[in-house]
DNA sequence: TTTGATCTTGAAATTCATTTTCACATTACA
DNA sequence: TGTAATGTGAAAATGAATTTCAAGATCAAA
């Protein structure tokens, strides 16, 4: 982890880009925080140490990261984005409808049939998201109704 | 097609709404536009013949759609929202960060290990999103940088 | 067909996440 | 240490999407 945040601090400046105390304290709070979190938790989480970092930083270093590679936006549909360390083996996503629980899980044979659709098409991948929306088990034996219904 | 338009109307009639000439003009144009449009694209459209008609109807139209299951929302992370109709078959995207292409695709094999993994979990699938971000058979060609890099 | 309850509309106002601007602070490196 | 460049935070700007509201349509009952 202090091993983690020194590289990315090296390969920031080695890119041209300087250190910064606001920054490390982002982004040690990003890798340290539960995943799938926005913006505004984040800050929130941040500001409980370092009640003078805004929220822009917040956003720029995380944006910083998502290009790195060390980070990757998600979108369940709720108008906030997320983001998520890419630290950890690669997944995807059960997002329940109902009461917004995200359950993640990791299957290597859909993404050996991804690289197959993308070799067929001459299509060079970088990345890919695959989200399943329905009802977790608890909301489908409630039958409660969910936001799209 | 126009017995398409004549069901959703009689679906929104028992369901309590009323017609209405605009959202026909917006459904009807929906339906004929190539696929993947956005919001601001289908009101030009739609104006070229009904230069009264708001955005608002058009946003307003698009999300009944999407909710009675007709249009399906997506997002390429362009930062607006695109809509597809849902009445062709299933298919998921691989979406060119270079040149913003988006060629579709079919997999009932992943169809068929997504329901695996819903089962494994309990979870009721509604609807999914698989979306490969990379480079196109060209681009990847040419060598060009893509947004994100 | 008139009436009246209810739905729909379009323009404008609002909301809300995100980005940009800008003056000032901090950092790297000569 | 000087200084050029990067980073910061507050406020302003942006832009997509939603809400509000008064006016216009539509439907069902009388």
């Amino acid at each position: 982890m202090k091993a983690l945040l020194k590289d990315i601090e090296e390969e920031i400046l080695s890119a041209g880009g300087k250190r910064s105390r606001s920054r490390a304290a982002v982004m040690e709070q990003f890798f340290r925080t539960r995943n799938h979190t926005t913006v505004e938790e984040l800050t929130r989480a941040v500001r409980t140490r370092f009640p003078r970092i805004g929220a822009v930083t917040v956003y720029r270093t995380l944006k910083l990261l998502a290009r790195m590679g060390y980070a990757t936006e998600l979108d369940f549909g709720d108008g906030a984005r997320r983001y998520e360390s890419s630290l950890s083996s690669h997944h995807d996503h059960l997002v329940c409808t109902v009461c917004g629980a995200v359950i993640e899980f990791e299957n290597k044979d859909i993404e050996k049939l991804q690289d197959l659709v993308t070799l067929r098409h001459g299509f060079r991948p970088a990345a890919h998201r695959l989200e399943i929306f329905g009802r977790c088990r608890k909301c489908a034996a409630n039958g409660a109704e969910g936001r799209n219904e």
